[in-house]
DNA sequence: CATGGGCCTTCCAGTGACGGGAAGGTCAAG
DNA sequence: CTTGACCTTCCCGTCACTGGAAGGCCCATG
């Protein structure tokens, strides 16, 4: 039952998290490490899977506030998975979106650029088709 | 080579751009209406032009700063298309980026998803791995 | 002539998730 | 005693807007 008990820069280097971003996660409640007598923030076991988690889920693409509800059950032993499924599902659903939107641009800019002769002479037909220049049949 | 004279509620409609996108356009140099007697901003074809081109080049997902060198070669009749196509390439290299990102995303949470039971049981796979915890082989 | 409604104006603040940097406190080593 | 590496708080900047407050302009109606 060994706790640690770590510095911001330690646990930085431990959650490979920056300094300045535990800070802000503190600043925002999703962690609460305990003050030294000087003040210095210190992290212990339960603190470094909290940030571990959110290192993770935030790879992942979830928000804080999605990071904020899964730390929630995370620590609900009684808690129902179908509820972290929701979330993550919901969060699937914003990166397919997000992919198709991504895909529509892509496709249409990649057209552009194929079709754009990249020389030293004026005529683009990139710059013609923002501008909203019907291309010839 | 009659020239419109639209106030900013027309212009919006006729660009299909909100009132204060317009604005906020005006306010960081990329467009520069005439005013009226009254204060009032009036827009003309040209202005026009380049706020329907913004949209255009906005949607396809080129940031404010790309969009400024695009309306500066737009607008210089001696340009090089190749100066264009490098801001396009650039700019579809950043969404391939950004897809790719979305793309390891969504297979790991697709994963986890699928294997989540959901039900009202706490057990919860996703939970584990943001944990940290290995998957059993 | 007063009033109401629909425009327009500027200015300020907030968004998400931090990052940069200033000004200053703490602590161990040399 | 000083140096340097930490730590603290605080405030501003990012990107591309969006919302809202407070007030001016103009036309139509009563």
């Amino acid at each position: 039952m060994s706790d640690l008990a770590l510095s911001i820069g330690e646990a930085a280097r431990a959650a490979h998290l920056p300094a300045k971003t535990i800070r802000y996660y503190e600043e925002i409640g999703l962690i609460t490490p305990r003050r030294d007598a000087n003040g210095y923030r210190v992290f212990r076991t339960a603190d470094l899977h909290r940030l571990t988690f959110l290192g993770r889920a935030r790879s992942l693409g979830f928000t804080i506030e999605d990071c904020r509800s899964l730390l929630t059950l995370y620590a609900d032993q009684s808690r129902a998975s179908a509820e972290v499924k929701a979330i993550a599902r919901a969060h699937l659903e914003r990166i397919d979106a997000k992919m198709a939107e991504l895909s529509a641009m892509r496709a249409t800019l990649d057209t552009l650029v194929q079709s754009c002769a990249g020389d030293d002479r004026p005529d683009c037909p990139i710059l013609q088709d923002l501008a909203g220049v019907q291309p010839e049949a």
